[in-house]
DNA sequence: TACCAGGTAAAAA
DNA sequence: TTTTTACATGGT
């Protein structure tokens, strides 16, 4: 296909939305404010590639190599990004918020990343159950290393129909529990046979999306939650049992003690109906480490 | 070494 | 109905 512009409604920064994105990530490969991302569509696996065109108006250029499909490739990179999301009005809420302001304005035009898939998504979600992210993180390159594809350097996660084919053990020597295993192979089941669109999520409300994801068994309310914010990006949820969450929720709002959930919650109510935003926001914030500026 | 880290289902009380 | 327990890896 060849490079499409896309102009986006709103605020955007790919690189410093790139960069938000790696501080959550052990992965310590040379940073550049290039998107690029192996995809799947009808038997070719071409590599997706979003590059920021211009920051003001904000402008992005997607393309990607071998492939005929440039609407799906379009449609994914939006996805990806979370085009849909127009920061301005989120920014206008906060103005004047004591705790807020500065931070957007440190972070102006950080948007979170979406995964490729919901799929992949619930993966992440049932790894990242308990256990720390970086250990999440190391059992994860085992599964994609093991039941994904290498195209060029980069890898394809498993898609469902290649974990639904691992056994119990194969899964478990991943670093899994065998309980996570069971959670594992139960969803990719599910979705290979049909009793489970992920894709429909996409259109339903964020209760609604709560109740399907509550049914499958390994999802409880931090997953919910979770996959809502992270795969989905709504903007106003968030995962208030969170552990990471309530501990800086605690550092900005609070007295620097980790908050209870309902305590998180009340925190964020101000913010409604971009609760979320104002919480991946915080979250980078302080994983950044920016200090306050003048 | 022990404990904690971005939970959940199942058992026990 | 509510509380307790087992679980896996990695960093400190």
């Amino acid at each position: 296909m060849r490079k499409t512009l896309v102009q986006l409604s709103g605020p955007y920064d790919l690189a410093l939305s790139l960069k938000a994105a790696a501080a959550f990530s052990q992965s310590r490969s040379e940073f550049e404010p290039v998107l690029r991302k192996p995809v799947k569509l009808k038997g070719t696996t071409p590599i997706l590639e979003v590059r920021q065109e211009s920051l003001k108006p904000a402008v992005i250029e997607i393309s990607a190599k071998q492939t005929n499909h440039a609407e799906q490739i379009i449609e994914l990179a939006r996805w990806m990004v979370l085009a849909d999301l127009d920061l301005y009005d989120f920014y206008q809420l906060v103005s004047e918020d004591p705790v807020l302001s500065p931070v957007v304005k440190q972070l102006h035009g950080l948007k979170p990343m979406r995964p490729a898939s919901l799929f992949e998504m619930a993966v992440i979600a049932v790894t990242e159950q308990q256990i720390s992210m970086v250990a999440a993180e190391r059992i994860r390159s085992r599964l994609v290393e093991r039941f994904g594809e290498k195209i060029e350097e980069l890898w394809l996660f498993p898609s469902p129909q290649a974990l639904s084919r691992a056994s119990l053990e194969d899964l478990t020597d991943c670093g899994l529990s065998k309980r996570k295993s069971e959670y594992i192979l139960g969803l990719a089941h599910q979705v290979i046979e049909g009793s489970l669109d992920l894709e429909k999520l996409k259109e339903m409300s964020d209760d609604e999306v709560r109740s399907v994801i509550g049914r499958i068994r390994g999802f409880g309310r931090w997953s919910a939650d979770y996959i809502l914010i992270r795969g989905l990006g709504r903007p106003d949820v968030v995962p208030v049992d969170d552990l990471g969450i309530r501990t800086f929720t605690g550092a900005y709002f609070g007295d620097g003690k980790r908050m209870s959930a309902e305590e998180v919650a009340k925190a964020f109510e101000p913010y409604a109906p971009f609760r979320g935003i104002a919480m991946f926001y915080l979250m980078v914030h302080n994983r950044l480490g920016i200090k306050e500026m003048e």
